[in-house]
DNA sequence: AAAATTTAGCAACAGCGTTGCGTAATAGAG
DNA sequence: CTCTATTACGCAACGCTGTTGCTAAATTTT
C-alpha cells in the first residue's frame, strides 16, 4: 500500500495522481490547469496525459478557443471507468454502496445483520450485496475493490478485527484476508470514521486541508484528515474521541473514568435537551481546534443527523466564538455532504484511493514503536 | 521547503535522507544495513553511500569481516559535518544552543532578554551568540542555518510572528526575512512545542511513531509528531492544548472558556498540591492519547522538570491504566531527553532536517484551507 | 592451491521529467 | 488573400534515477 524507497515507478503513480485529483475536483480541465496546478511543465503533463488517455480514465471532451491561437483540448474525468463498493458495518445493519471514480454514490442499500452476527453471516451478506450490484451495469471488470468500515478496535496495517465493540464473534479474525478469498476482490479494512473523513477529503481534493468528521451514532468517534493523510494513530486506534474527558466531576464512563465527553452527553440527549447535547459536542470539537487547528469539521452520524440543524449551529457557534479571538483562525464547519452514506462511500474511496490517489511514502518499517 | 510534483531529483533527496536517517540512529552501519532498512538495491545504495561519501556527510569506518568472504565496508556519520544553531526564545530569555548533524548538543547559553524585547533587541541578542559560537571551532562554514522556537501565534510557512503572547513589540513581525537578512544565515521559524518534538523525532530516526511532547511553562502546550512529520494545523496554531476544556464547571480561564486544563492544572499547583497537578495533566494526556493514538508521549518545560519524577509518575499510571482495556495499547512515557535544551536543539534539528532529513510532498497549494 | 562465499562496483538499460525546437491551428492586420 | 502573431502541443535528445546482469576482489574453508 504504502512504500519505503522511492523509484521512477513511484515518480510516474505520483505525478498522474497529482493529474487525477485535479480531474476529480474539476468538472473538466486542460492542460494548463494541470501545469498550474502541479508546477509540472507542460511536456510533462502531456505525457502524464497521454497515459491516463490510454487508461481510459480520462479522456477528451471537446476545445476551448483561446481568442488567439491553437485551441487547447479539453479533457474529463471519465466517472464510470472505474467503481467500488463500500460497506458500512454496523451492529444490526450492512450498508452498502456503489461509488464510481469521481466519488459519485449510485447505488445505496441497506440491509439488516443478524443479532450477534458471525463472520460467516457478514461474508454471506457481503457477497449477496456486491453480486446485485456488479450485475447492474456489468461492471464486475471495472471493480477496483471493497472498502469496509466498521468498528474498532481493529488493525487496519494487517485487515485484522480485534474486537468489535459489543459483537461477541469478532475477536482477532482476519476479516481483509477472508474477504478477499470469499469474494475474490481487493478488501481494503478500516475504521468507519477514518473512512468517512476519507470520503470528505477524496471529494474536495488536494485543497482539502486537516480536517476532523465528528460522528455521533451509538457512541461519539471523530476521523482524522492531517497532512493530507487519514490519521489512524500507532495502533489503528485513533478516533476515540467520545471518551476524552470534558468534566472531572461528572458521571462515571463505561470506559471506566468520569466525565468523558460521550456520557455527558448522552446524559443531556437523554434528558430530552438536544441544544445542551449538541452544546457539549462542541466543546469537544472546540478542544480538537485548540489542539489540532483545524481547517474543516465536518458532522456526521444518525444521532446527529437526526437533529442536523441543532448541532450545526451549536458547533457553528462555539467555534466561532474561539475563532473571535484570532482573525485569521477560520474553520468551515459543515454537515457531511454524503449523509448516511458516508461511511460506505468512504470506504469505498479509500480503495479508490489506494489505486488513484496520490501514494504515500511510509517512513517507518515498524509500526506503532 | 515541501515541493508538489516529484522529479529525479526528490529521488535522490529522498533515498539519500533515508541513509542518512540510518547514519544518524546507529552508530556505524554498512551497505547491507541499509539494505535491509530500505528496501533498495545493493548498487542504488552503493551509488548513494559513495555520494554521501563525497560531500564528507558520512566516511568509512573499517571493516567488517563476516567470517567468510570480502569483508564489508562499515561506514559511519561525519557529525561534525554540518552544524544548525537553535534558538528558544522566551518572554524574558534567549537560549542558543550548537547541535551537530548527529543531533548532539555541543553548546547551550543562556542570556536574559530585556523585559518586551523589541525585534531589534532579539536580532542583536541572536547575532553576538551565533558570532561567539560560529567562532568556537571556525565552523562558519559548516552552519547550516538557525532555527527559533517561540512562543506563538505564529505563521510558520511564511515566517511571521503573528503575536507573540504577552510581547508587546510583536505583532506581524517579519521575523524570518529580517533575520536572515540581518544574519546572513537561512533561518526555520517554528512554535516553540513544535520545534520541540522534532528534537525527539530527530534523534530517533525513522523509527520514531506518532507523538507528543507536552510542555508545562507557563501555560501547557503540546508539539505533535504525526505520520512521520510535524503536525501544525491549518494556521500553525496546532497545539493550544492547554486549552482544552476538562472540566465543564471549572473556573473561567483567560481565553474565555470555562475549565481549561491549564487554569485547573495551575489551581492545583499554585495550592502546592504538585501530585494532584500532575494527575490533571495526566487525564490531559489519555485524553489525547484516546483521541490520537500516540506510540510517544514526552514531557518537558521548565515547570514540569522541576517535579520531574511527579509527573512523570502520574502520567505514566494513567497510560497504564488507561492502556489496560487492550494489551495491543501500548505508549512510552518519558522526560525529553535534552532537558531545558529541547526547544532550542529542536529548532537547530528543524534546519538540519530541512537539509539532510527525509523531503515531503506537499500536496496542496492552499494552505490551510 | 583450489573452491566456496561474501562484498563491491562497472556497464548497459528502461523510464522519469526537462529542454530545445519544430509544427499545427487559429485570429487579426495589411 | 496573405502574412504575422499567438497559442497549443509533441518529437527528439538529454541528464538523471534506480535496476539488472555480470565481473572482480577479498577472504575462509577444503
Amino acid at each position: 500500500m504504502t512504500r519505503v524507497t522511492a523509484d521512477v515507478a513511484f515518480l510516474r503513480g505520483y505525478n498522474q495522481a497529482l493529474v487525477m485529483a485535479v480531474g476529480r475536483t474539476a468538472r473538466t480541465f486542460e492542460r494548463a490547469t494541470v501545469v498550474e496546478a502541479t508546477g509540472l511543465t507542460p511536456q510533462a503533463v502531456s505525457k502524464v496525459i497521454a497515459r491516463l488517455t490510454a487508461d481510459g480514465l480520462i479522456r477528451p471532451a471537446g476545445l476551448r478557443r483561446p481568442g488567439i491561437g491553437k485551441p487547447a483540448v479539453v479533457y474529463e474525468l471519465v466517472p464510470d471507468s472505474r467503481y467500488a463498493i463500500g460497506a458500512h458495518v454496523a451492529r444490526r445493519t450492512l450498508r452498502l454502496v456503489l461509488v464510481d471514480l469521481a466519488g459519485t454514490v449510485h447505488h445505496s442499500a441497506v440491509s439488516p445483520l443478524p443479532r450477534d452476527f458471525t463472520p460467516e453471516q457478514l461474508l454471506d451478506a457481503l457477497s449477496a450485496g456486491i453480486d446485485t450490484m456488479a450485475g447492474i451495469g456489468d461492471l464486475r471488470s471495472r471493480l477496483t475493490g471493497l472498502g469496509i468500515g466498521m468498528i474498532g478496535p481493529l488493525d487496519h496495517a494487517n485487515g485484522l478485527v480485534r474486537d468489535a465493540h459489543g459483537l461477541r464473534h469478532w475477536h482477532d479474525v482476519p476479516l481483509r484476508e477472508i474477504a478477499e478469498k470469499h469474494l475474490g476482490l481487493p478488501v481494503h479494512l478500516d475504521k468507519d470514521v477514518t473512512a468517512g473523513i476519507t470520503a470528505e477529503a477524496w471529494r474536495h481534493g488536494t485543497t482539502f486541508g486537516d480536517a476532523v468528521l465528528i460522528m455521533v451514532e451509538s457512541g461519539i468517534g471523530g476521523g482524522f484528515w492531517l497532512g493530507g493523510a487519514a490519521h489512524r494513530g500507532a495502533h489503528t486506534n485513533a478516533g476515540e474521541f467520545g471518551h476524552t474527558v470534558v468534566d472531572l466531576t461528572g458521571a462515571r464512563c463505561v470506559c471506566g473514568r468520569h466525565g468523558c465527553l460521550e456520557i455527558v452527553h448522552q446524559h443531556a440527549a437523554e434528558a430530552g435537551d438536544i441544544a445542551h447535547a449538541a452544546r457539549v459536542l462542541a466543546v469537544g470539537v472546540v478542544n480538537l481546534l485548540q489542539t489540532l487547528d483545524l481547517a474543516h469539521v465536518v458532522l456526521a452520524g444518525a444521532d446527529l443527523l437526526r437533529h442536523s440543524q441543532t448541532y450545526l449551529a451549536a458547533v457553528t457557534e462555539a467555534v466561532q466564538a474561539d475563532a473571535r479571538r484570532a482573525a485569521w483562525l477560520s474553520t468551515r464547519v459543515a454537515l457531511s455532504s454524503l449523509g448516511a452514506d458516508v461511511i460506505a462511500a468512504g470506504a469505498a474511496m479509500q480503495i479508490l484511493d489506494q489505486h488513484y490517489g496520490i501514494p504515500e511514502l511510509t517512513h517507518s518499517l515498524i509500526s506503532g514503536s
